[in-house]
DNA sequence: GTCTATATGCGGATAGAC
DNA sequence: GTCTATCCGCATATAGAC
């Protein structure tokens, strides 16, 4: 059946891009790896680079999908003051880690490739990428705003940032953190609680205003 | 000279790998943009793979020693109870946001190198990029977890990953950040301390020890 | 140390039979 | 939809003259 052939090619595609990578990866590897014929990934996706965006489509689009719906619920169901802090850095952080449990050994890999992905500084894959986020930083930014007031807008998007930046990097790395650590083996509700209470605590601080001269001098000297 | 041809390479390649990544990137471009011969690459390092490892090299070193550099004296100049949270964060995060500014222009994208550099997962590379950092994760392991006794290992191994995760994403992404809202434009020092605030916030905070049900309930659903 | 020329292989993509 | 066979360019690496 064609759609099989099809899912088979994007199960090896994901495995394969998050172990080793898009550019290391060659369509002889997938079709490989997926007991297709090498032509079908061009008959199907129409080249490599469609591949990829089919791979992260079909994966990132229900993450957001729910981060989006989290949200809703979350705003419709507080008051005047909106959703806590934490809630909403819940609704960010836990749909990736609920998606990945729920799609089981294949879903596993897609966790590295989008941490690979967040990594990817190359000008127009950018444009591309961040556009599809566009409408979820704006809902974000703004119930997070109203959650910790005292930031401001600079603020506010770099902390973002570090929000995400920690998320990613725990996407990616997780299985390997374990693999070295036993005893940091966490599940998928503990990772999402973990990286919750440390992003909301990052996001809540009061910034210094001012780091005493003496003791900066000490430090960098 | 040879060593100018030598640095060209660096150079060229610091900045193509930065910008496309390292696969992407071909001997020719970098050998190109360097306005040396194609042959010299291999003639001066041995191998593509070797370059990189050069690449890193040069930078990675004395950004580490600085990390060291600067624990040592904390730990040198703080009484029995040992650095605070704040000062060992700093002395972690701060080498590769200085280092940057010190070295201008040609080390600009060097953090975007490092920041792709945190996102590759091939086995292989992590195994010979971890063994660089053993000695460092084991001196800031011990400083922090005196700094926040309250944490077990497992959890301090967690916060760690989640500091460096949001260090990583900084660092590759900071310029683009501020393209797309120059508002955002923070100096260095700025985004250290920014930085500092953050991770140090989620390094200290006390972990929820249970979700009430009723609240979870309603958000996940 | 630097260059040209080239070995050698793998890459993505496609034509065309079935 | 699936397969074989092949086009064609680009990759890393090296041999060997200067």
């Amino acid at each position: 059946m064609a759609s099989d052939t099809k899912n088979r090619i994007l199960d090896a595609a994901e495995q394969q891009f998050g172990d080793r990578g898009f550019a290391e990866t060659s369509l002889r590897d997938i079709t490989k790896k997926a007991h297709v014929n090498l032509a079908a990934v061009n008959y199907h996706f129409g080249s490599k680079e469609a591949l990829l965006a089919a791979v992260l489509d079909r994966r990132l689009q229900p993450i957001n999908e729910r981060r989006l719906q989290l949200l809703d619920n979350l705003e419709s169901q507080s008051g005047n003051e909106g959703p806590s802090l934490r809630e909403i850095v819940r609704a960010f952080v836990s749909p990736p880690f609920e998606k990945q449990q729920e799609w089981g050994d294949t879903g596993q890999t897609f966790l590295r490739v989008l941490g690979r992905v967040h990594g990817e500084t190359n000008d127009e894959f950018r444009e591309v990428f961040m556009s599809e986020y566009e409408l979820l930083y704006q809902r974000f930014t703004a119930a997070l705003s109203r959650a910790v007031p005292h930031l401001g807008n600079a603020d506010l998007t770099w902390r973002m940032m570090f929000m995400v930046g920690s998320m990613a990097f725990t996407m990616s790395w997780s299985k390997s953190i374990v693999l070295r650590d036993p005893t940091a083996s966490l599940s998928a509700n503990e990772t999402i609680e973990s990286l919750v209470t440390f992003a909301s605590a990052g996001l809540a601080a009061e910034q210094p205003l001012e780091i005493p001269v003496e003791t900066r001098r000490r430090e960098v000297q």
